[in-house]
DNA sequence: CCTAGATCGTAAGTATACTGTCAATCAACA
DNA sequence: TGTTGATTGACAGTATACTTACGATCTAGG
């Protein structure tokens, strides 16, 4: 026989993948520019950051796979984080389409001391389980979103990306 | 002793819940948009839909309320909802300020007409996981939504916003 | 060498998702 | 009653997050 046709009702939602992870993105955005509102630092510009510190020298295209943001949409968040002198671009001797990226001193003095309040806004966000249950989340979402990769716009490219960097090395 | 400082890695990224949770709502409004492309819907537009359709005649304020959205977002929202036909506006007679929202014919139809593919979408998006680990991921992240509720700029009010309805019925 | 295709950064366009502020309106209290 | 304070929808401003497209540049194939 024919399965029943889901209720259309808001309660359907509530219940919802998708409308659960895009109520824990928001709660997270928001415990995450509570606990570091004085450093002027958003979520997506402090993972740049901790990105361009982990492989300096890194260019837009390739840092927008390592942290698996849309090219155009790193392209705004590298000019706010200039505006800010946290970031330094240059232009790349070998191909003048690239500007290689570095942190600034001020960017890597920012990033030393907001790592605390990031790491509260972390624990912030899990606290209301149990320590037990904090992991098997994250562990079940660790699988979900590398099983899901692919699905995504703009798939993780964690080590493709740095081919560039470290060859030589 | 006082206890090491976290590295400061990329892949200390990756492990983040706020990392894991702003990835998972990529890739699920990604795979949303996928499924429901021959519709002309995004998912906020279809939970705002349905809850129009669950409470007609709820004003706009309101309807930030039970589906835990800004209302500012909200109100270009309902624009562009009103712009398709799917969703009318009609002034209320008691508050001059309150514009009371009701879905059209077209509204209704596309309703019914799209939660076959966002079924699906919801489906695939939890697809990769064991049937047991999907409930296990559900059951823990309605938990922790509900429990950081007042966490969020935002935080859900499916009951208290409805109080001006259905009172009197 | 020189053109075909790929890649880089950028730009314009759309849609969330917030922050404020504001005028109009309403509700409640002195 | 009349004024204070709250609420509603609207607006401006900032920041993601995506789409498509385009010029500049590089790389490979002939």
């Amino acid at each position: 026989m024919p399965s029943k046709p889901p209720p259309i009702t808001i309660d359907a939602v509530y219940a919802a993948p998708g409308y659960l992870f895009r109520r824990m993105q928001q709660i997270a955005v928001s415990i995450f520019m509570e606990e570091c509102k004085t450093f002027d630092l958003t979520p997506v510009q402090y993972a740049a950051l901790i990105a361009i510190h982990t492989h300096p020298g890194i260019d837009a295209t390739r840092l927008s796979a390592v942290i698996a943001f849309d090219r155009s949409t790193l392209g705004s968040v590298i000019e706010r984080l200039q505006a800010k002198d946290f970031v330094e671009r240059r232009p790349a001797l070998e191909d003048k389409r690239i500007k290689l990226l570095y942190l600034t001193k001020s960017g890597a003095a920012i990033l030393r001391d907001i790592i605390p309040a990031v790491e509260r806004a972390q624990a912030r966000m899990l606290e209301p389980l149990k320590p037990a249950d904090r992991k098997a989340l994250m562990g079940l979402l660790v699988q979900l979103v590398d099983l899901n990769n692919e699905a995504s716009r703009v798939p993780l490219r964690a080590d493709d990306a740095l081919e560039h960097l470290g060859k030589t090395g």
